[in-house]
RNA sequence: GGCCAGGUAGCUCAGUUGGUAGAGCAGGGGACUGAAAAUCCCCGUGUCGGUGGUUCGAUUCCGCCCCUGGCCA
């Protein structure tokens, strides 16, 4: 190794703790914070709706008053949030916590976001509701894969990544055509945000190697939200009258099927198991973010020594003794 | 006890006019740039209930047995 390769990181430290939903990240985070200089930030993409609280397994009031986590309860049901939002908002809550010379620990399992908040994203327009409205209206006609058709004429490198039935993805592409007259290809060639991540991180990845203990786990974790009154989170919800299926907050796992169900669209019990598979469906996906992040260390939660494990790594990432 | 309907993939079922079988769901793997807890892609060997018989060949036809529903006693 080239003399250089020790050369010092004069970047302010970040720590990532990712993990699939009912991993122990919230446990292991407030942990951390009982011993290291560290303040939390949720990368959760259902945790930032105010209103989904039973049902997401937000941390309860007690919990966020003890252990303040930024991005929780920023936008209301009704409001759209995106990964672009969310970066702009890490970034802030991220400058602001270094800035009281304490040490950012971002905590939460959407994959996008942390990789969007680390990478950074292409210099694009946001979501247009009247042109996605239109290209809708356009694939109920036509179906999409005309459109993916539409798409593969003016970028057939955007079309040839994206399937035909991927209906988000196609709407996307021809949305950013339509708003910049760019391709969504040229763009993604273009200059990411961060050409540079301005923090060194720590990432700590919590990985369940027992699959079963997990899934056993997220059923039981859904039975409690029952008997919690998820159900009459969810009728609340449904009073307000200005909420619909559609909305991304009621599509998050676990309120889409509730939802489904006080419609009548189901019994019971059927809500329930498809609510659960929802979920350890979330945790597979979340998962296959995980294995891609290379340089994380990777934690099993069902081990004994997780939480000394990660509490050594940090100690070590901050260069100070173990607590 | 009698009659009827079923017993096929983890579950619900389709199918083979006799040439050892396939969908949905579940499950596994993957992709992922302003909806991401979203959206999409790939992956199907299982004594076709058991046992005899007919047949070159039975999961398929026939007999008996076992099991599960329903009806009648």
């Amino acid at each position: 190794m080239p003399g250089n390769a020790h050369a010092i990181d004069a970047r302010p430290p970040a720590i990532f703790l990712m993990g699939p939903t009912a991993s122990g990240k919230t446990a292991l985070a407030c942990a951390l914070a009982d011993h290291f200089p560290v303040d939390l930030v949720s990368v959760d993409s259902a945790l930032v709706y105010c209103g989904l609280d039973i049902g997401a397994a937000k941390p309860d009031a007690h919990t966020l008053r003890n252990y303040p986590h930024a991005l929780i309860d920023i936008r209301d049901l009704s409001e759209p949030y995106s990964a672009a939002q969310f970066r702009d908002d890490a970034l802030a809550a991220m400058q602001a916590i270094a800035a009281r010379g304490r040490v950012p620990l971002l905590v939460g399992g959407t994959g996008l976001y942390f990789r969007g908040l680390e990478h950074g994203l292409s210099e694009m327009p946001s979501a247009d509701v009247e042109v996605r409205e239109r290209l809708r209206a356009d694939a109920e006609r036509d179906g999409w894969p005309a459109l993916h058709a539409r798409l593969a004429q003016c970028d057939p490198d955007a079309a040839a990544r994206i399937r035909p039935n991927d209906a988000q993805r196609i709407q996307r592409a021809l949305e950013v055509i339509e708003l910049t007259g760019d391709t969504l290809s040229a763009l993604h060639a273009g200059t990411r945000s961060a050409r540079r991540f301005p923090y060194r991180v720590l990432k700590l990845a919590l990985i369940p190697a027992d699959r079963e203990a997990l899934r056993a786990r997220i059923a039981a974790r859904f039975d409690a939200m029952l008997a919690a009154g998820f159900l009459e989170e969810v009728k609340r919800l449904r009073a307000r009258g200005d909420l619909h299926a559609d909305l991304p907050a009621i599509r998050a796992v676990g309120y889409r099927q509730a939802w489904a169900y006080l419609d009548g669209a189901c019994s019971e019990a059927e809500f329930r198991q498809r609510a659960i598979d929802a979920t350890r469906q979330l945790a597979k996906r979340q998962t296959t973010w995980l294995r891609s992040e290379l340089d994380a260390r990777v934690l099993d939660p069902d081990e004994r020594d997780c939480t000394a494990s990660a509490a050594a790594a940090v100690a070590l990432f901050l260069g100070m003794k173990t607590a």
